[in-house]
DNA sequence: GTGAAAGCGCTAACAA
DNA sequence: TTGTTAGCGCTTTCAC
């Protein structure tokens, strides 16, 4: 049976150094690989390490090295395909350069932010990457502020967001391009009446979102009606219940961008319900391009943003800072259009 | 600017104590509250820990009291939303009882779970529990049989599958109830030609929900027909090409059990590229009741399995059995119909 | 109730 | 190349 962890004793490098017939240091030598060590006291040693599985333990050396090659990611929500594609990134990016990270998710509420904030200090994490939450608002939390600067005075946060009064790293998706690139693409199609759905405006991203909207439906020509933005939350029911509101006008609107993949599966699934079909009647396109795209019928046009890149850009910036490099304090992520079934040339 | 961490020298209980006039030990007492302390002292030792944001190096304590307070977390792959809602529901667990979690995302390859249990035992974690990857195969692979045998005579490994020749707590889903409470739901319905699609036969809970069904037909007087059992992966793609094969034949199944909801949006997709109604002509339910089944049309009849208590019995088992206490060496997790839209009478 | 001192397991000068 | 010696920052006897 698996036994406790407390029933025996845990092997040492004095233990491997004893046998070996070595010091303790230069068991340290052959683990850390820092200067030779005589061929002969090397395989000794190692065969030791094999014999006993001998894993050094990490509070100590981290103790004793003051480095933990540890980064702490903070995110709103791993179950939201968004962020469980970040965070694999990043601990994909991570582990390539000899990094571990530690997650937490913090679902949404402050008080949860700050105090995991203060855990990612105590474990010593070398940085923190935090992706969602507080720092998404448009106007920071005043109690989550006064956290993050005590946090940030010690050790690097990096986030997709932005902290007010808190100089951070930020690694920010370009919003505005991302929306340029979908309204574009609906009135490239022939659209005019393109309406917002889901998301709220004290969120930078869809605060952005929104005046660029606005922003180019003017360069074309095109009249803004305010009804049709839809503020709500970043779900499938604020797509849900955008269309019904929507839907209710006179002037219907011919095309739809939702804020983000869930949310558009409940716009087109409205849709369909009240008889439109989709691209035919309303084109649907989003945001975040996650594997809910494909799953839902008609497929869905969507920004991707990289994954892979993003979550790299995430980490090696926080390592980069945390070795004391100079690193760009703002750096942008290029979203990119993926065009599927879901959007169409108006009829 | 945020500070390298090696900017400023972190401060320690001896910093508080000498401030505070009192030895460090008094501080430490006041951190871990464990005598009594006078109150005038404790006060000024709280104040100072206020004034500095202290935090005691978490390191340092893990190495002095030799209980890290921390559960090592390996799951195949931390996208695919059952592995993500297990893990906010163990990581929820943990916190409740002064747990802290450390994931890591295997991505399905062996040699990364082998190394990163080497890794959670660096770490120091109490006890590691495993979801998905060589734990749900029918025949452990003899590499990962090696490693996990040598890891689980140091800590215990909770798993929601099984381990060849290793004894490891058992925390597992009731495969043979899930796949009845889908095959009789169906039978109810009056289907009798229900295929099986998506899942490998080489992997425990898909060989067992295929032995049960065979039982449950079997015992309803329902000729077996093995050309009914579309053999794949767990994804989409094995929906669709299952599909594509099954209704190839002409004794085509009126009713279909996929292996997932992935694999259902797959089957759902190609039987409407080939003129099916679901569920008017075919039935489809699936496994896991993730957040997709919401997301598709029509909305999925699937198998829910409480992911809250499957998470908190994984995490307190861990913790328990971490803390010396008896537990029982195999529980397990009750599967729940959900029934949606999917499926429907047989015409 | 409180301080001194030892020790947790490792790394990193410093000598030799 | 290798051993000795100090720490790293905390907890925990053991005295007082």
């Amino acid at each position: 049976m698996a036994k406790n962890s407390d029933n025996e004793k845990a092997i040492t490098i004095y233990d491997i150094a004893k046998e070996a017939g070595v010091s303790p240091s230069t068991v340290s030598r052959v683990l850390t690989n820092s200067v030779n060590v005589r061929p002969e006291k090397r395989e000794r040693i190692e065969a030791l390490i094999e014999k006993y599985n001998f894993r050094p333990n990490a509070m100590a050396k981290g103790l004793s090295d003051t480095r933990s090659r540890v980064l702490g990611v903070l995110m709103a929500d791993i179950r939201n395909p968004f962020y469980s594609a970040v965070y694999v990134a990043c601990e994909n990016a991570a582990l390539a350069r000899g990094y571990r990270v530690i997650l937490s998710c913090t679902l949404g509420e402050t008080e949860r932010e700050i105090e995991q904030l203060d855990i990612m200090k105590q474990q010593r994490v070398e940085s923190i990457i935090q992706i969602g939450g507080r720092v998404d608002a448009v106007i920071t939390d005043s109690s989550y502020i006064k956290k993050a600067k005590e946090i940030s005075a010690q050790l690097p946060i990096i986030t997709s967001g932005k902290i007010d009064e808190v100089s951070c790293y930020r690694v920010v998706i370009d919003a505005n391009e991302a929306i340029r690139l979908l309204t574009e693409h609906l009135i490239g199609l022939g659209h005019e009446r393109i309406a917002l759905v889901g998301g709220r405006l004290d969120v930078i991203s869809t605060y952005e979102k929104y005046m660029t909207y606005c922003r180019i439906l003017k360069e074309h020509g095109i009249p803004i009606n305010k009804r049709y933005v839809y503020e709500g939350r970043y779900d499938y029911d604020a797509g849900y219940s955008g269309v019904q509101e929507l839907f209710a006008m006179k002037e219907k609107p011919t095309a739809i961008i939702a804020i983000n993949d869930f949310c558009a599966a409940g716009v087109i699934r409205k849709l369909i319900e009240d008889g439109y079909r989709v691209p035919e009647d309303v084109s649907v396109v989003s945001y975040d391009n996650t594997y809910i795209t494909n799953l839902i019928f008609p497929k869905l046009t969507s920004i991707d943003y990289d994954y892979e890149t993003f979550g790299k850009m995430l980490a090696d910036t926080a390592i980069d800072v945390a070795n004391g490099m100079s690193v760009p304090t703002f750096r942008t992520v290029t979203p990119r259009l993926v065009i599927r079934e879901s959007s169409a040339a108006r009829k």
